[in-house]
DNA sequence: AATGAATGAGTATTCATTCAT
DNA sequence: CATGAATGAATACTCATTCAT
């Protein structure tokens, strides 16, 4: 039952090499992951790895587009399907959301971000068009729609959508810094998002 | 055979060189920043900062606190020096003690630990002992004292101090990676300061 | 089932190779050509050419064979089957001949020859016994000729044929290295020529 | 007395490490040749290599230059300053300087331009203004001169200058593919300047 | 016969660190 | 103290060749 030579897995590989990089640049960032050990966390060679990206940026930015694309994609499904009210929403759907994030490969990713954007602009443009903009806008849609709804008044935070996410953003560094030092990340979220509809609601 | 007049002293050459390799740091981050540059923004040769810093890795350590304590340093005092109510400490000092570090060093130092802390993990234990624990414990007394005085309810913030820095560093990091796309850190962090006092005071 | 009309016959395929072979050795020169590249520009698979050629050293062999023996053929049969004289033979069908090297297949040849031939030793015998030998004596042929015809005089050329062919080399090496800078190669060899007839007639 | 590792040479690093290249470059091609090798054979490491020229490119640049720069201002050195007839210097210092080339490592460069043109156009453009333009346009100066002084008539070799060092060019390749294979290169140079001189003397 | 996925040896280049001067 | 020449380990990427299908 030796595992065989050849595989021919053409279809499968690009999200074995993405996951096996996600798993090597969690460990070590993106610059100290050598390419071999993508490839032999693969199961690979180095050769075939570059057959499906032709450098380790490329491969990079498709680590990056994989674990983040998704999230955003859900998070506007679960939007638009929802028929909760706006602080349903908030204190349901989208608590959740916000609370799997540090603990999460989108954890990693941003990590990732802080540590190579300089290096890759272009990325950033990516990140800023595909994840941000999208994240934003649709934590707009909630308060917008709180406040049509009349359950929310018009405040700063309409303006500011950014408030909501930040202690996300928090979270997933002290995870990253001091994993072992303790902080209930859970908590911290659902209180600030408490404090957040007490300060918005009608 | 007159002495230069301007002769730097031996016991300068530690701060210059720490600033120059903040700023080389600054712009290039840690791992992509030579030594040789540090030396040559520091005015030295490559030879005489080593006889300073024992390796590349003492040379960041270094950095990072030379940045970081004097920050702590000023704050702790401040507060223990101050006979402002809680409030009046939290939205005038404090507030501005906060929206100054988005642009300072502290922010780059931010972004050197979050890229690099996993290499150092005696770095982080540093970090956490003498930055992150006394500042969230001054935090904390800000807070106990505003109870104390009957300017606040005692509420969740009270365990959780983190919540009043989140958009701090969701500003730092916002500001690293789209410096350009536009958003008003101090109004943020104003906001949110805001809207804690709303909930906490009594 | 019926067969595909034009289903090419496993005769023609090595010449078709060592065609595609010879189009890319000549853009890009031995070492620089993947033999991917040249199964692309024969339209078949890698693993198909090697099963006519067991290693890209075999197929660059073939190449220059496949190239250079015509010509040497060509001339020798056009040498023996010739009624002219010796003179009316060096300034119409050798004129030609010469004048045609420098844009052709057997200039690329030449080019290849210089740049690999110390990797390739028996090649270089190969090339020796089966072009250069053969040429020059074809050449002393045409010289003896007309020296037992009574047109020429017996001078060095007579044992330094090579000199009849110095200029075609020469002109080989300029195409190749200064393609656009002018030089009308033709004329270059026919003055040649000229020069050498004059020299030698009786 | 033993080699000390530091020698400190900075000024005669550059010509040890060109003549190192040319002698590696020479063995086994451009292409072929580590630059570790070449390091080695400068009795140096390839860091300090590296210190002295960028890439593998530019030494190979430089190798070129430093060989073939002292021929041509030899050549133009010695027209300019000789007093003798224009066929007392073909048939002398110019002889001697076309028979010199075949066996120098002026030949290796020729050969190494011949295999690697195509890979380094700027290369090209540096070795036609420089090199080529200038010889061609001394040989043009003898050749005017012997006009002007009723020694040659006017031919076509004055308009292709060419003419004349083609069997130079031919001896080169030839010392370089078939070295073993006997060929008096000094003979069949000084046979072609015979002839040409038999040709346009007045 | 034909494919192309898979392998892995081979190499230019960088940069932290040392040490003769 | 101070210099900067010198070292060499480390790593991304290429491409001839193989072989399961």
């Amino acid at each position: 039952m030796a595992e065989p030579r050849y595989r021919r897995r053409k279809e499968d590989r690009p999200d074995e090499i993405t996951a096996a990089a996600l798993s090597a640049f969690a460990e070590n960032g993106y610059a100290a992951t050598r390419v071999e050990e993508v490839a032999k966390r693969a199961g690979i060679s180095k050769g075939l790895l570059y057959l499906y990206f032709k450098t380790k940026e490329e491969l990079f930015k498709a680590v990056i587009r994989s674990v983040v694309i998704p999230r955003v994609d859900a998070l506007e499904l679960a939007l638009d399907q929802s028929t909760l009210s706006a602080e349903a929403f908030l204190r349901g759907p989208m608590l959740q959301f916000m609370q799997g994030i540090p603990g999460s490969p989108v954890g990693i990713v941003v990590r990732l971000m802080i540590a190579e954007a300089h290096r890759h602009p272009d990325l950033v443009d990516y990140y800023w068009q595909n994840v941000v903009s999208r994240g934003l806008a649709a934590l707009q849609r909630i308060l917008d729609r709180g406040v049509e709804n009349g359950e929310f008044r018009r405040t700063a935070v309409n303006e500011l959508p950014h408030l909501l996410i930040a202690p996300v953003i928090f979270s997933v560094i002290w995870k990253l810094l001091f994993e072992n030092r303790s902080l209930d990340t859970d908590r911290l979220i659902e209180c600030h998002i408490d404090m957040i509809l007490n300060d918005i609601k009608a």
